[in-house]
Order: structure tokens, then sequence, then C-alpha cells
DNA sequence: GTCCCGTTTC
DNA sequence: GAAACGGGAC
């Protein structure tokens, strides 16, 4: 008998018919949810802005991003004409983070214009070989551009099905069980709705009845009052870190176009000084790295050491 | 200070 | 399997 069959013989357990569980979800979501405006669209080229943005951003302070982004490159074909230091100065100006991204995005464009011709993969396996799309990302448009996915498996996800019915944190039982839950050939609006549970009423701090959870009558967190969820990993301090650094190395290369080492050092530490511990040697460090990432370009000219965006 | 969070790279 | 990757909201 494997642990899934076991499961089932507990109450909070994956209903073994889940139609009861997927119509109550379906009903909640659709008759009220969050309006977004890629919930509007099926182009793929902008649900895939629109997920790229929000792995990393709560989702009110991506819209004007999302907007403006698609005002200035509205297609994968666009965009894939575009300098990559104004992806990566756009991404920065909007203060989204993680430029690495940005970068991704403009990779994937000139994927889909390259290798596909213009064609977008339709299903989870084909949008994975687009750079920067993980099995999230891929099973998230897959659905919402093409109704077309799996069961996505975020973190609002497994937060829902370890509460409501007890899924062990393990990566492979989430994958069940929210693959069974699923009700066939509606990820579309599956997908939708079950982060949306994660995101309005069962976020850490659950909100069963304002929200008006429609699991209350299944769930296990609800019946017991044991809302434990699976542990996230702490973030080491953001304050001085290197990850800071290099966010004001870009924002400086936007502004600025082209910097010397030493004009570039006070922007990114005020206690920059040439030969001290955060001198040019530490900053040189700092600008391979992103220059390894493709984020920058670092030249050499009459001995002086130039950066600027990577074009 | 704490929370948010998926993908790539090694 | 772990580390690196951002910056704003609260």
């Amino acid at each position: 008998m494997t642990d899934q069959s076991a499961a089932t013989d507990r109450p909070g357990a994956v209903p073994a018919d889940p139609s009861a569980v997927q119509d109550a979800l379906v009903e909640w979501y659709e008759a009220d949810h969050r309006s977004y405006p890629w919930r509007e669209t099926t182009d793929p080229y902008e649900i895939l802005v629109s997920e790229v943005m929000s792995q990393q951003t709560q989702l009110d302070r991506v819209v004007d991003a999302w907007e403006d982004f698609l005002d200035r490159w509205p297609s994968a074909a666009v965009l894939a004409e575009a300098d990559r230091a104004d992806v990566v100065g756009f991404w920065t100006s909007h203060s989204l983070g993680y430029n690495n991204r940005a970068k991704y995005l403009h990779e994937a464009a000139g994927q889909i214009v390259q290798d596909y011709g213009g064609e977008w993969p339709r299903d989870p396996d084909g949008l994975s070989d687009l750079m920067g799309v993980g099995p999230y990302t891929a099973n998230a448009v897959a659905s919402f551009a093409f109704n077309n996915g799996d069961a996505v498996v975020d973190t609002n996800v497994k937060r829902v099905l370890y509460r409501a019915f007890d899924v062990p944190d393990d990566d492979s039982a989430f994958e069940t069980a929210a693959s069974v839950l699923m009700p066939e050939g509606r990820s579309r609006v599956w997908n939708n709705a079950i982060m949306e549970l994660g995101g309005v009423a069962c976020e850490k701090t659950p909100d069963c009845d304002g929200a008006q959870c429609p699991w209350r009558e299944w769930c296990s967190a609800y019946e017991t009052g044991d809302f434990t969820a699976p542990d996230v990993p702490t973030q080491p301090e953001f304050e001085g870190s290197r990850r800071q650094m290099r966010g004001r190395v870009i924002s400086a290369l936007k502004e600025y176009d082209e910097l010397h080492l030493d004009d570039l050092g006070p922007r990114v530490r005020v206690d920059y000084a040439p030969d001290g511990e955060y001198g040019r040697e530490w900053l040189r460090g700092l600008l391979d790295d992103l220059a390894s990432d493709g984020l920058v370009d670092v030249e050499e000219s009459d001995g002086e050491t130039v950066a600027r965006l990577q074009r």
C-alpha cells in the first residue's frame, strides 16, 4: 500500500472523488476575484511577461510595470529587437529587482523569433525550453494562454494543499495532489482559482471566513485550527548585501550610460575609496559578476576601466 | 526586522 | 541539493 492510498483513509486527505471540491472552488472564483489586466488576455507573450514579473513581486506592484512594458515592447518580435540595456534599464527603473529576469525575457523573445518562427509552443514541455521558464511558469503560460497546462505548484498551492488536505511537505506529494485535484481540461480557470485561494483566503495568515473560503467544509486546518504552513527559507539581510550593491550598479549605469570605476564606486557605496576595502578591486569583482551574468560590459580604454549596460 | 518567490547555476 | 538573485510593503 502506498502512502497516498493510506492518506485517503484519513479525514482531510485529498478526496478520491474531487468533483465537489472542484466545483466549489471554481464557483467561488468565478463569482468574485481580484481583477488584473493579464487575466483579460490569452496572448502568450503578454502572459509570459506578467508571470516573469510576478514571480518576484507582489501583484499590485506589477500592474503598472506590465502595462508600461507592453506599451514599449508590444510583442516578442519587438522585444527581440530591443537593446538588452533598455530592457534591463526598464526593469530596474520599475523596481522589479532580479535584473537577470529582464535578460531571460529578452532572450526568450529571441528564441520565439529565431527558433520557433514566431509560433509559441502550446504545452508546458515546449514552453520549458524558453530561457527563464521553469516548471511553474511553463504551466502558468500553457494554462492562461492556451488552457493547456498541468496543475501549477507554487508556494500558494503548496500551502493550500498542506492545510486543507494534509498533503505532506514534499514536492512530489504536492505534484500528485495538485494533479489529482485539477479538473481535466480546465487548467485556465483552475490554476487561476487555486492561486487566488492561496492569495486571498489561505495566505500565511488565513482569512477563511472573511474570504468565504469555499473549502471550509473539507479543510483539515479549518477543522483543527492548526494553520501551520510549509517552511519558507528565511532570506539573508538585504541592507548592505551584494545584491543591493548590484542593484545600485545597474541603476547608476542606466542613469549615466557609461561610468569609470571611480565615478561609479561612490554611487554604489558611500564609503567607496579606490584603494580601500571597498575600492576598485572590490568593485571590479562586482562588475565581473554582472558581466558574466550578461548585464554589464566592462572595458579597458587608455588604462581606465569603463562600465556600461550590456547592449 | 519580516515577508514575498521561481529559475539558473554550480 | 544549495546558493545567488531585489527591492518594496508592512
